[in-house]
DNA sequence: TTCGTCATGTAATGGGTTACATGATTAC
DNA sequence: GTAATCATGTAACCCATTACATGACGAA
């Protein structure tokens, strides 16, 4: 168990949508770069030997439904392999969506870790908003600095490009600022329904 | 000639950057850094690497403007190593210019490729500009099949996930259709004018 | 029966990061 | 004189890609 640095984006994703539903991996795949469509797109050769790690570190297991009796006593010869998880494995999820750190808000991880947020805790999906948002501000300032810094100084051309990044930066802080507004609201309202109800949050008890 | 595929997008940088003004590594990586700003961000890991590189492949050479009359004989202990374009190196970074393939419309090397579009002849700025439009909108196109095909099966999350990368990507093809407008009225006008004057003015008449 | 798609995998490679190690210069 | 920053470099590792190889299955 020492090190065995998990496979970073890809394992969240898998053990995600798999969670939602066993699938084999060609599925997956599909899933996977229709899901994040616009970020990522995975291969079968980074996602096949994720899968295979997952399946020995016993995260997933091959789920066969076994629907034999159409006469075929050797049909699993190089067919497909449905996965699923394991008991592990939606434990391993539930770590992974609980933490609220860099992996979870740089841009690697952020949309990944968002695409699951229906399964992430209300005080985590805030955090990793709040982290990214501050994440991207802090990028915009030290882009603002330089080209403050640098005025006149640049061809067009780059201006222009800094400005567009400049710009489509913005524009997902000011989105990142409504789901938070969104977000809050939500748990002031469950906040003042428990409240009334004269019960504390209950913080996530291991069901 | 054989084989020695260049470092992708760090080459291109180091060798645009130096072709505007000679430096050394640790202020080409802050200028490097502050030029991609949004997109990308490089470490010293691929930088001083990269730049060997270059070094031992004669694309760029250690330029040391020699002001030693101030009594230093070893001035060179571990000082600033100052690097220049050589005369191949001049013509590599036109080369990569040159070329409007899928290295320069991926998301990888499109905004290095931009970066340095006023040293890049104006057909192929045009090339590039339609390849990465045209590569956006296959890509837009699919996400759009796909939340067509799923519609009402995801959650909220996922869709608002999904419904701002669509706007962000349709954002950006908006931005290039206006570059590609400004860039053929350009072309245009400067066609008109030689157009006018190609018999009787010689053509080549640089401002 | 052949072609396109579904489906699973591996080996070689690549481009990059992190963490580390160290020296030189500047500001206080 | 010491702390921060400038400046150069390396080794170990990581995540993922490309290209390849193979096999099953349905439709023309």
């Amino acid at each position: 168990m020492a090190g065995k640095k998990g496979a970073g984006v890809l394992e969240l994703a898998v053990l995600g949508l798999l969670h939602e539903s066993p699938m084999h991996g060609y599925e997956l795949r599909k899933r996977l770069n229709t899901l994040l469509g616009m970020f990522r797109a995975f291969s079968y050769g980074s996602l096949y030997p994720c899968l295979k790690q997952l399946l020995t570190s016993g995260l997933i297991m091959e789920d066969r439904p076994e629907e034999p009796n159409t006469a075929l006593a050797l049909q699993s010869r190089r067919s497909k392999i449905v996965y699923k998880l394991t008991a592990d494995g939606k434990e391993r999820l539930q770590q992974l969506l609980t933490e609220a750190g860099p992996a979870s808000w740089e841009d690697e991880g952020f949309g990944v870790h968002f695409a699951f947020f229906s399964h992430t805790r209300a005080d985590v999906r805030l955090r990793i908003l709040e982290g990214r948002r501050s994440r991207l501000e802090e990028r915009l300032e030290s882009v603002r600095a330089a080209l403050a810094r640098t005025r006149e100084r640049v061809d067009s051309y780059t201006l222009e490009l800094q400005n567009h990044g400049l710009e489509s930066v913005e524009r997902e802080v000011r989105w990142l600022n409504e789901l938070i507004g969104r977000e809050r609201a939500e748990q002031e309202q469950q906040a003042r329904s428990s409240s009334q109800t004269n019960q504390d949050m209950p913080r996530e008890n291991g069901r």
